[in-house]
DNA sequence: ATTACATTTGAGCAATTGTTCAAATGTAAT
DNA sequence: ATTACATTTGAACAATTGCTCAAATGTAAT
């Protein structure tokens, strides 16, 4: 055997290594399409301006869709895929529903991305 | 004035006060976008994969495809899109083009998203 | 030049998505 | 009961998306 095939040969070896070793960082079907899910519910506009309006305080539907400019009814189907993936949870009083964020971990994520974007 | 018309007046200026700092919280329309972008880039299960599959070393694309099981076009149109948000880069070595991770903010992401999932 | 392998690209297609509109439901006051 | 306001819901529609397939391009060896 040649050092060229030998090279080869390792060089296919390291290969298959590295595709395993690629490969068992990908978390299951289960965990992974949660992941996926949770970025997608971030990859509309709308729906980020409806978590971003959320960082201060509560709000009602009327005044989401004042802050953010789209219809209540377009706001109300948001907030119920916010709401379903634990985003954000609501409380009702009288005739209204209020919205504030459920999961701490948003501001974090958001923050992140925004440094991204001043590079 | 009853002190319930001033409740009302309080509550309504209150909730005028709501809206404006709400909208102030809301990046502009580019800035927006391109956070929404970067999350909807996450949010597909192929790009999701290919990403994370990129965490150890770099990787060329008929072994992304070998390691995410997709085929070699469905990879590469991804890999485009990855690459222009500058997720990730390549280097060609040969015939080969071999792709790495571009952005350090993308593993912090995932961790985030992850310890969320845990919950 | 031609062959073989690696990757990219464009068109076309099915599936998904976000909005609007209209109707329904929930809640409180008269 | 009825009126008014707040929110939700379902159907329909246009727009976007991710894949496949076939063809093109890039690169190295013969």
């Amino acid at each position: 055997m040649s050092n060229f095939d030998q090279h080869l040969l390792q060089r296919h070896a390291s290969n298959r290594k590295a595709v395993i070793a690629a490969r068992n960082q990908i978390p299951g079907p289960n965990t992974l399409n949660y992941i996926a899910q949770f970025f997608g519910l971030l990859s509309d506009p709308t729906r980020l301006k409806i978590v971003i309006s959320l960082k201060i305080t509560e709000l009602c539907v009327h005044e989401i869709s004042e802050t953010i400019g789209v219809s209540i009814s377009a706001a109300s189907h948001q907030l119920r895929l916010l709401k379903t993936a634990k985003m954000v949870k609501s409380r009702r009083e009288g005739k209204m529903v209020y919205y504030s964020l459920d999961d701490e971990h948003i501001e974090q994520l958001i923050s992140v991305v925004e440094n991204h974007v001043r590079e």
